[in-house]
DNA sequence: TGCTGTCCATAGAACGTTTTAGTAAACTTT
DNA sequence: AAAGTTTACTAAAACGTTCTATGGACAGCA
């Protein structure tokens, strides 16, 4: 089964066509120096062959853009459930097809990012990478800073060193948020965040402090990990304290869809008793009843937007840092006016 | 910023240690042919400059076992809420980190899926493929196999031609999901299948048939696409008919989530007036309330076992087609005794 | 002393492309 | 018609590994 058949190479081509293997190359990669009816050949016989150009021996003597690299390191329980990744990968990929180029998946430990990432660039199998979930001093940035890797970093600029970042302005949203359920009359906020060492989780918790502060609301946040679990946890701390909250916003929509079911336990009804508003805005959202309002965006688009950046630092063209459109808004039937 | 230093090379490497390269290429895979002592100075040298082998130099010359393949086929807007590829793509992962491998991934159509594979096995990007996805009479099973792409299907042998299959037993699974609901005391059974080209989907619908027969049951299929308003539709479509079914089983778990809200359209409680059985069990069914009972297998588990196959595969190591572990019924609260 | 075998190490070919430098012929220009 | 320019094409040198010979050194044995 493996391998039987030995794959024609470029000389196989270059001999049925009756030229040299320059003329192939040069035929196959639409460049002058062939004539068309000689290439018409070229092309005819690379066909018959069933030939293509073997792109390790490319790679090691041109310099084609073939590869983009992605290094995830969460936890495989929480992939699954998650449709971030996926949603964003798929965007990713729209764009790579459209160049040919293919991406190289890792789901790993972080702590072992370094030394993947080290190896795909090092060893040629990269052209670049995209670099997810960034910490506060994430070490990633230094050491692959140094290896001259390009890489374009999802997340705010200051997280991203010498890369270009590119980020969703979750400033801004979390005030759109914080000022929405004020505007419906809540004065109790909860927040559940997201892991603390994750940069946007810090940069959510500032903006959300400072909103409320603003507003001068009283506002909590609970820590959690984005797993269904850890969000029911802390869930049910907001809602055991004295004074508990009338509106708790996500970090993410599963523990939104988990608060749900802690409402549900509480005797609480969402959304009269308890507004809910999640972020992410996955089809998850508008399967549950009440459906989740949630600070929505289009993380396909941003995954395209963050590969079509890759590609212009690969290409050594200058691609300035910049945020993508920012999450907006959708309220469905999850928050309201509070009772009473 | 992108590849300002010249990455080193083992001749560099072999300078620093004052030995000759293919001493370097000795020590760099344990394989005997230089001392403890020489090994020692050559790695200690290609530490100190940072050298990593180039992967694209090794494919070219050597037979190393570096990348696995996987192309996937679904709409984009699909794939981030279906746990299901996420699970088996971290499965696989395990596998493959274990053996210092990666994934390439690319989604895209299903048409375009053999231009890709034949591109990345004939280029020598990959050294084997999963096949997933597969569909009844597959175009890919005859359009690989001529080229000798090593690779193991996920799915039933009759649909996999000369590669090895790894597969779950759908036929027992739906077997015992069908009695269960029978055990219960139901007679009306309905069933939202997936695609109808998808080979799965054939083999389930007729193991449906057979055992609703073989216990002289009612029952009814309704053709869905695995999305929840696809999912939705079907099953609303088997609640309107005249006799309408007390129990419904799903092909996978986002519908039988979104079944959930059908339900309650139609002011039916459930398990009380209408039993619901999920397949593929994820988080998620036990994120709903009630928390659904499903037909669990554990995929992460199974992307690795196919992986595992694969290996063999590659290694040229006879691996014979064989089912994983059969889904397994987890009851939870969405089914019950039917009321009256 | 010669012979055989083991161990350490190396030179050099091979892998399949792309690229560089070059050549021969055909076509301009003066 | 000589000199220059363009066109069509090729030979050979990279690229950075791994693999196959091969050779020397040293030990054990007759």
């Amino acid at each position: 089964m493996a391998g039987t058949k030995r794959k024609a190479t470029i000389r196989d081509v270059a001999a049925r066509a009756g030229v040299s293997n320059s003329a192939v190359t040069l035929a196959l990669h639409d460049r002058p120096g062939v004539s068309a009816a000689t290439r018409e050949r070229i092309l005819a016989a690379a066909n018959e062959l069933g030939w293509r150009p073997n792109l390790a021996a490319a790679t090691l003597s041109g310099h084609s853009l073939h590869t983009v690299g992605l290094v995830i390191a969460r936890p495989a329980r929480l992939l699954g459930l998650e449709p971030f990744y996926m949603e964003f990968i798929s965007g990713v990929e729209s764009v790579l097809s459209r160049n040919s180029c293919s991406l190289l998946l890792r789901i790993t430990d972080a702590a072992e990012e370094i030394e993947v990432q080290k190896q795909w660039w090092q060893g040629g199998r990269v052209n670049g990478s995209i670099l997810v979930d960034l910490k506060v001093d994430d070490p990633r940035i230094p050491a692959l800073a140094e290896i001259g890797l390009p890489a374009v970093v999802v997340g705010m600029p200051s997280l991203a060193g010498p890369f270009t970042a590119v980020w969703t302005d979750d400033e801004a949203a979390i005030d759109e948020a914080v000022r929405y359920l004020a505007a419906l009359g809540h004065r109790r906020i909860g927040r559940v965040g997201g892991p603390p060492d994750l940069g946007h989780s810090v940069i959510r918790a500032a903006a959300f402090d400072r909103a409320i502060k603003d507003l001068g609301l009283d506002g909590r946040t609970e820590q959690a990990d984005f797993s269904p679990d850890s969000g029911s946890r802390a869930c049910r701390n907001l809602l055991l304290a004295a004074d508990r909250p009338t509106a708790i916003m996500f970090d993410n929509d599963i523990m939104a869809v988990a608060a749900l079911g802690v409402a549900d336990e509480f005797g609480l009804s969402v959304p009269d008793d308890l507004s809910l508003l999640a972020w992410d805005d996955s089809q998850l959202c508008q399967l549950t009843r009440p459906a989740l309002s949630a600070m929505s965006h289009d993380i396909h688009a941003f995954g395209a937007e963050v590969t079509t950046a890759l590609f212009d630092v690969m290409r050594g063209v200058d691609h300035p840092s910049h945020p993508t459109q920012r999450p907006r808004l959708m309220p469905r039937s999850s928050t309201a006016r509070p009772r009473g």
